[in-house]
DNA sequence: GTCTATATTTCGATAGAC
DNA sequence: GTCTATCGAAATATAGAC
């Protein structure tokens, strides 16, 4: 596990995910990301060994975001869950005002990221939140009505946080986020 | 406006759909659209004239389910709507029970969509009901916080009518239906 | 680590027979 | 309306020099 951070590996990084978002995935060529970064179509091989190797580093970005939800989600059982959730929520805002590009980049290439699943690495799959999300969301211990709940809360959330970029006019995101907040606090009122 | 509704290209159109749900628009070839249908690549091009026609018509096929919300929204000036916004989202939900898979392609394949952009036909833009939420949601006629409800329950149904397929394990659709509009009910109270 | 040059493959698209 | 055959373009990926 000695993955080498290197400078220019980071920036190809980079590179990509302002592509990827700005044309999809499969639309973004290996020439255009070196063409932006100044460097040849050969150099990236270099730094990674296939196409998808890229935006599966991405992936990993992601999954370094949520182990913090991660973590809170495996203290607690089922119906306990429910009476965190606003928390998990709350640090889940918090990810995407701080790094809404690669959320963006998930949501708007789903089935890119799907056909990542025969990869090696990312087989180690219970640290990935969309998988525990999934198990959650079948977990029968949880009443179906709070199930669709914590969907319901989610896809909220990504909605207004992913719009919260011109699709709302000028308006601060912080702002955003509050009203956020209290749309989740409606979907899970204490009792 | 002619367009003969001959039975291939709608059974074209059908095959389409489910390859492009299985393994997203930009991975699915022509030859696997023909050979699941039982002709050849050039049989198809017959019918259409190039591959992202067949993205767009599934496309038109979406629009033709929203011609009831884009008519309610047309009656209505910025604030009234957030009154009538439960219905619409009634209408909504419907809408995705019975058609479940053109909501799930758009979704899920969103950048394919917006590179459809440039195209001819598509430019009749103002029957194109994401565009008009779109709309909705800049109206700085309508207080930020309420725009943010309308987001958040677009968001919530999307959500979990895309999820219902399997996601809450082995319920019925409706049930998790009646969960989504009671959801809206409480982002919407009335007062 | 990055380059030039090239190999390899896949796919969209066309021509023309039936 | 569907077929066989093929073209041409573009993209991924590799070889080997510097």
């Amino acid at each position: 596990m000695a993955k080498t951070k290197s400078e220019t590996r980071e920036r190809i990084l980079d590179v990509a995910l302002e592509l990827f978002n700005e044309q999809g995935y499969d639309k973004t060529s290996l020439r255009e990301i070196a063409d932006r970064l100044g460097v040849t179509k050969a150099a990236l091989y270099y730094h990674f060994e296939r196409k998808d190797q890229i935006l599966l580093e991405l992936h990993l970005r992601l999954h370094a975001l949520s182990h913090g939800m991660i973590e809170r989600l495996d203290g607690l059982d089922g119906p306990a869950i429910v009476g965190a959730w606003p928390g998990i929520v709350d640090e889940l805002i918090e990810q995407m005002l701080a790094n809404r590009d690669l959320f963006l980049l998930h949501q708007r290439n789903a089935s890119a990221f799907e056909q990542l699943a025969g990869d090696e690495r990312h087989a180690a799959e219970n640290e990935d939140l969309q998988e525990r999300f999934r198990a959650l969301l079948s977990n029968e211990s949880i009443p179906l009505e709070e199930r669709v709940r914590l969907a319901a809360s989610i896809g909220a959330v990504f909605s207004v946080m992913m719009g919260a970029g011109g699709m709302f006019g000028d308006v601060d995101a912080e702002e955003v986020a509050r009203y956020a907040r209290g749309v989740v606090s409606d979907l899970f009122p204490v009792t």
